[in-house]
DNA sequence: GAATAGATTGTCT
DNA sequence: GACAATCTATTCT
């Protein structure tokens, strides 16, 4: 896998400026790479959420709703939109579609790829448990993923990229998880994930 | 494996 | 002041 890796460039910007569900469905089994001082963590994407405002109610800008916090939904595809929620946790989406339409797509798990020892590190455990990325805010612990993150350039040659992974088997879609605020777009099949994989976040109830 | 409860703080109204 | 695109430990089956 890390010769995998070391072959394999960024995703192009034109992969992400395409609608938010094509790109959930098809960032499934790529692979989101993180290189820092302290090395490189990097894991296989076997989930992910689409989150399409201003309609969406889900969404970070729904209604049109426009913060200092989710300013990076509203600029070029191919940044990285992350966020804190409930002050302790990170989150990374992938910015998608035109500019001005601000839509992203969530990364709720990935799989352990080597080399393992610096996700293990931060998340204190071996990469052999289930619990090491499979979640929004474990795999941003695990991959180093914060507030020096935000806005980063995707596609070029930032320390955060996407490059292509290995073959995917089906990819299977639910309801997203915890957004029943939402009401009737909380229904929506805007969840994408691998079908059967073990590390995906929320066993699928479909 | 599944369900439940409590933690904890930045962000927006 | 309310709430959040969550996590962990705990308590069951």
């Amino acid at each position: 896998m890390a010769e995998v890796l070391r072959a394999s460039k960024p995703l192009p910007r034109a992969f992400y400026e395409r609608s938010a569900l094509l790109v959930a469905r098809e960032l499934v089994g790529k692979v989101l790479v993180h290189r820092t001082a302290f090395g490189v963590a990097c894991g296989r994407i076997v989930e992910t959420e689409a989150y399409r405002g201003p309609k969406d109610l889900a969404a970070h800008t729904a209604n049109g709703r426009r913060t200092p916090r989710n300013e990076a939904m509203w600029g070029e595809a191919g940044r990285a939109y992350v966020f804190q929620l409930y002050g302790v946790h990170w989150a990374f989406n992938a910015v998608t579609g035109f500019l001005g339409e601000p839509h992203a797509v969530l990364v709720r798990a990935l799989e352990p790829v080597a080399p393992f020892e610096l996700s293990e590190a931060r998340r204190g455990m071996s990469a052999e448990r289930r619990e090491l990325m499979n979640g929004p805010g474990k795999l941003c612990a695990a991959l180093g993923i914060g507030a020096e993150t935000y806005g980063v350039d995707l596609c070029g040659t930032s320390a955060l990229t996407i490059v292509e992974g290995l073959p995917r088997a089906r990819v299977a879609r639910s309801a997203r998880i915890n957004v029943a605020y939402a009401g009737e777009w909380a229904k929506r099949l805007w969840r994408y994930y691998e079908a059967g994989n073990r590390w995906v976040s929320v066993k699928p109830r479909d």
